[in-house]
RNA sequence: GCGAGGGUAGCCAAGUCAGGUCAAAGGCGGCAGACUCAAGAUCUGUUCUCGAAGGAGUCCCACGGUUCAAAUCCGUGCCCUCGCACCA
């Protein structure tokens, strides 16, 4: 057979993947065989995949392929995820004509022409999904494609069966209703999620402290904080000068604050009337009463208290804030200077920081200690002063903790200070909550979003302790990939919390209940795989039908009846009963392969999920979790200009290339990298194999001992391929399979000096075939077919690791061959001779013994016997070698090959091949023969399994 | 800070749970040789230091310990990656 051109690859490739087609070998029906189901997280429908998107669903493909070779009915479902917020953001730009979205899309290798057409969202539910599958086809993917489909209402069905789902959580009580924060936007009156924003994405409510303080008039200036365990700190107060602040009434309360605050506070459930304004600059000066310090404290003037952030009022802690700390400074200049005079200057020159924090490695005044070294000297250094909060905020709140002096939270780790003083303060009334976006927020109106508090928002109760405990058990029944993997979900468990499960806005199903919120993108995705098992059964499309509960309670949770269940969907009850029997068949699901960054969402989600809903026998049995890929070494992003088009790669290298590269790529939970280096020789190392195929042909020769350490070293390079495939140790597998069988191939032709066995190869060649198939099918059908071998080898059987022969002595023989090779080597290597003849001198038949003796019974008559063999130099030599053998931990080994096979005989078989390596004559002997022909004496060195060589 | 993982030769990476055949698999890169007019590709060898005899020295983040024996076990410290959410 000819070489396969590169060329040829790929119509190789089609040529096979459309038999596999026409033969509907992937497509997967419930039978007598067990079962394996494994997934992939269907991808949201925004974009295209990428080798990070191949790498994690080829994990699916790969142990699905192998599984199916090891006699299991494989099903590897797929579909397309279209839910939320980012298709309709998306569509909106285009839309608007926004530069950035059109040349997304025009890299994403879409025409002019047809840009426009992505201005409406559902044209990139029908548009994604096709390209995806088209790209995973080509790639290769033993996916049963009758299951696929789309999320969200634009398909009935599946629209039915999220319904179905949320009804179920609600009778469980796993769904209930709450308020909660969101950043909103005050012109459109939505929440702006990420995707909504022009800037500040990640950016998420944060809680403020509003702490009064009194004036002697009554009014109260209300300060807002982020830290209020700072309290015990307050100097002083800080009002813009330049600002008009709003007295407005809350209860029996007069305040003082910034408008745009109690705007905000309107929309977080506080209701402010506004009765007068108050210039920032006609407070100055005055004293107001701490709550905390049970003192006045002045009014000071200071620029960076923004209208716009908080209440507009700080309270000033100087010894803990920069911001504080400068201004003061400031003022202390201008005082000192003349700048500030009278009552204000009097106040400033008596303030000075008050120590309330120690903090290890920024002592009892932080801020001085940053501000200094950063050498900050005004107000209007922003940069700086925002690195020098950022620092001491984060160091504080971990690290610091309260002086043991103060009352209430003496010693306490800051941390547990601010929770305690908040909640007294507020307990007290002297204090209120308000919340700010953590950085600013743009809204693509252009508007500032502020914090809302949503009410009657919807929540998936995760945080319950009770189903934490569901949760937890399903944990401790599954398995993980990599193992450890358990700790972290158990631990994700319990740190989550209630997640809001509803939208306002967005492509999704609607809560059943309550028709306005729209069921959000994570929420609907957490028991389909359920739904896969009967899929290609329903319709899924737009104009599908919605099944009634009673179906989905009936196929699902074998509650009620086939009869009844058919009656309500106008379902044969035939067919529906089918379709439990298929649910019941193919579930639980055996396998979800995902990359890390779910860990904390998604897949904890369908834990939650599957214990809410379904019984213990049914809740998936196992996860692997992966890396994120990386190219060459760095990470893959759009930004830096490394990414790879999943298209780009196929059609670089084509799909087998891409397979085995990507399985080759790293394993673990490790980052795999995809080395386009390897991508390049991987073809050459995929024509090895074939030409091997082709030399394996003609007729066989009678078996040999190399022949049978060939096969021996297969099933052993076979069994720990098959230990790291139910691993999913893809890297390690693919090492043994192509590349240790390969350097074995390598060896087996040096060692028969051309004259290879055809009835050895040929067995050879066709496990590594098979052992090949999950990674580079297309070739591996092509050499099967060229073998003469019937039917598809993705559909052939492994075979069972312990019923393959493994001739131990076999292999140890080489291994002592090729060590005996190398101690020449090094010998001819170090000396510099060039050697004309070799001596090789085996261990005397006394000293075989004497091992024997000492590493069995250690009998010390025997060795008595023993020793009177040996002369008495002889012996001293010996078993100084013996203790350094010892010493080393060799001497078990050694006795191994000494045991198993007659070094002498063994080395005089492989003497024309030794003559032929080394290029010299070898003479081999016994040491204790009596005619030995030993030039140099250096047959006293041998040791069994370890012979004496000289070299001339 | 809490939680999870990690630090192995030029780079990537196996080995660590179950200590000794570990100067430590394999890949990539480098070097040398073969082929070639040449380059690329491919093949072979080599790739810690010293060595004219298979040896010795040093080595698996650092330091200390356990052991006849440590990359592997124990302790302490340093450093790195990821998560800490309402978003797919």
């Amino acid at each position: 057979m000819d070489l396969i051109e590169s060329k040829d690859m790929f119509s190789i490739e089609e040529k096979w993947q459309k038999r596999w087609e026409e033969d509907h070998l992937f497509e997967a029906n419930p039978d007598g065989r067990r079962k394996f189901m494994a997934t992939y997280p269907y991808s949201y429908m925004n974009g295209l995949p990428h080798i990070g998107h191949g790498f994690t669903s080829l994990r699916v493909d790969f142990i699905s392929r192998y599984k199916r070779m090891r006699g299991y009915n494989a099903l590897f479902p797929f579909a397309f995820h279209c839910t939320g917020l980012p298709i309709v953001a998306s569509a909106t730009r285009i839309r608007e004509g926004e530069e950035k979205q059109l040349s997304i899309m025009k890299d994403m290798g879409i025409g002019e022409a047809e840009i426009m057409r992505f201005a409406d969202p559902i044209y990139w539910t029908d548009y994604f999904p096709r390209r995806w599958e088209q790209t995973m086809r080509r790639l290769g993917m033993s996916i049963d494609w009758r299951r696929k489909f789309i999320t969200t209402s634009l398909n009935k069905s599946y629209d039915s069966f999220v319904s179905w789902q949320f009804n179920r959580l609600k009778d469980g009580d796993f769904v209930r209703k709450g308020s909660h924060p969101v950043i909103w936007c005050p012109k459109d009156g939505i929440p702006v999620g990420d995707h909504d924003r022009r800037s500040g994405e990640g950016e998420t409510p944060t809680e403020y402290t509003l702490i009064k303080f009194r004036l002697d008039d009554g009014l109260i200036l209300v300060a807002a904080t982020l830290r209020p365990e700072t309290a015990y700190g307050q100097t002083n107060l800080w009002v813009n000068p330049e600002t008009r602040y709003i007295i407005a009434g809350n209860g029996s309360e007069r305040w003082v604050l910034s408008s745009e605050a109690a705007m905000k506070l309107a929309e977080q459930g506080v209701q402010l009337h506004e009765e007068g304004t108050l210039e920032g600059g006609s407070i100055v000066g005055r004293k107001a009463y701490s709550f905390t310090m049970k003192t006045e404290i002045p009014v000071l003037p200071a620029l960076f208290a923004d209208p716009g952030k908080g209440t507009g009022i700080v309270s000033s802690v100087p010894s803990d804030s920069p911001d504080d700390y400068v201004a003061l400074m400031e003022l202390k200049r201008g005082a000192k200077e003349g700048s500030i005079k009278g009552a204000a200057a009097q106040a400033v020159e008596g303030i000075s920081p008050i120590e309330i924090i120690e903090t290890p490695g920024y002592g009892r005044l932080p801020a001085r200690k940053v501000v200094e070294r950063l050498g900050i000297r005004s107000q209007s250094e922003s940069a700086k002063l925002e690195s020098a909060k950022e620092e001491i905020y984060r160091e504080g709140f971990y690290k610091g903790v309260m002086v043991s002096s103060l009352p209430e939270i003496g010693g306490m780790p800051v941390e547990a200070a601010r929770v305690k003083i908040k909640e007294r303060m507020l307990k007290e009334g002297i204090a209120a909550l308000m919340y700010e976006p953590s950085g600013e927020v743009i809204c693509r109106c252009l508007t500032r979003c502020i914090v809302k508090i949503v009410d009657n928002q919807w929540f998936l109760a995760y945080g319950d302790p009770e189903w934490k405990k569901l949760a937890h058990e399903a944990v401790a029944g599954m398995n993980f990939y990599p193992a450890f993997l358990n700790r972290q979900f158990d631990n994700v468990i319990d740190w989550l919390k209630d997640w809001a499960c509803v939208h306002h806005t967005g492509l999704g199903s609607a809560l059943p209940w309550d028709q306005k919120w729209k069921i959000e993108s994570l929420s609907d995705s957490t028991l389909y795989m359920a739904y896969y098992t009967i899929a290609h059964r329903l319709k899924s499309t737009a104009d599908g039908m919605a099944q009634d509960i009673s179906f989905y309670d009936y196929v699902f949770l074998g509650r009620g009846s086939a009869k009844e269940a058919g009656r309500k969907s106008g379902i044969d009850p035939a067919k529906v009963e089918e379709m439990r029997r298929e649910f019941l068949y193919w579930y639980p699901l055996d396998l979800r392969v995902s990359g890390k960054d779910l860990i904390g969402n998604h897949l904890t989600f369908a834990i939650f999920n599957h214990t809410a809903i379904f019984s213990r026998e049914l809740w998936p049995k196992a996860f692997a979790v992966n890396g994120w890929i990386t190219i060459s070494g760095s990470k893959m992003s759009k930004s830096a200009g490394n990414s790879m088009m999943l298209d780009t790669a196929l059609e670089r290298y084509g799909a087998d290339v891409t397979r085995l590269t990507s399985a080759y790529a790293g394993e673990g939970f490790d980052d795999p990298n995809w080395d386009d280096d390897f991508a390049e020789s991987a073809l050459k190392r995929l024509y090895q194999m074939q030409e091997a195929a082709s030399s394996a042909s003609g007729e066989g020769m009678e078996e040999d001992d190399v022949d049978r350490w060939l096969l021996s070293t297969a099933a052993s390079i076979y069994g720990r391929y098959t230990d790291n495939m139910e691993q999913l140790l893809f890297k390690s597998a693919v090492k043994l399979a192509l590349i240790d069988m390969q350097n074995a191939l390598k060896w087996y032709a040096r060692r028969k000096r051309g004259k290879v066995n055809a009835s050895a190869l040929r067995p050879f060649i066709r496990l590594q075939v098979m052992m090949m198939a999950p990674f580079t099918p297309h070739i591996c059908e092509e050499i099967w077919h060229s073998m003469g071998n019937a039917g598809y080898v993705c559909a052939s059987e492994l075979p069972e690791p312990g019923e393959m022969q493994v001739d131990a002595p076999a292999l140890l023989r080489e291994e002592y061959l090729e060590s005996v090779m190398g101690d020449i080597d090094e010998i001819v290597k170090v000396t510099g001779i060039k050697p004309s003849s070799i001596y090789i001198y085996t261990a005397a038949e006394w000293q075989k013994q004497l091992l024997e003796n000492e590493t069995g019974s250690g009998d010390p008559a025997a060795r008595k016997r023993i020793m009177s063999a040996a002369k008495g130099k002889a012996a001293e030599r010996f078993f100084k070698k013996y203790a350094m053998e010892k010493g080393q931990g060799r001497l078990e080994f050694r006795r191994l090959i000494s045991s198993s096979f007659d070094e002498r005989e063994f080395l005089a078989s492989t003497r024309e091949f030794l003559e032929g390596e080394l290029g010299a004559s070898v003479v081999i002997q016994m040491a204790d023969d009596s005619d030995i022909e030993d030039p140099a004496g250096r047959s006293g060195n041998a040791f069994p399994g370890r012979p004496a060589i000289f070299v001339k």
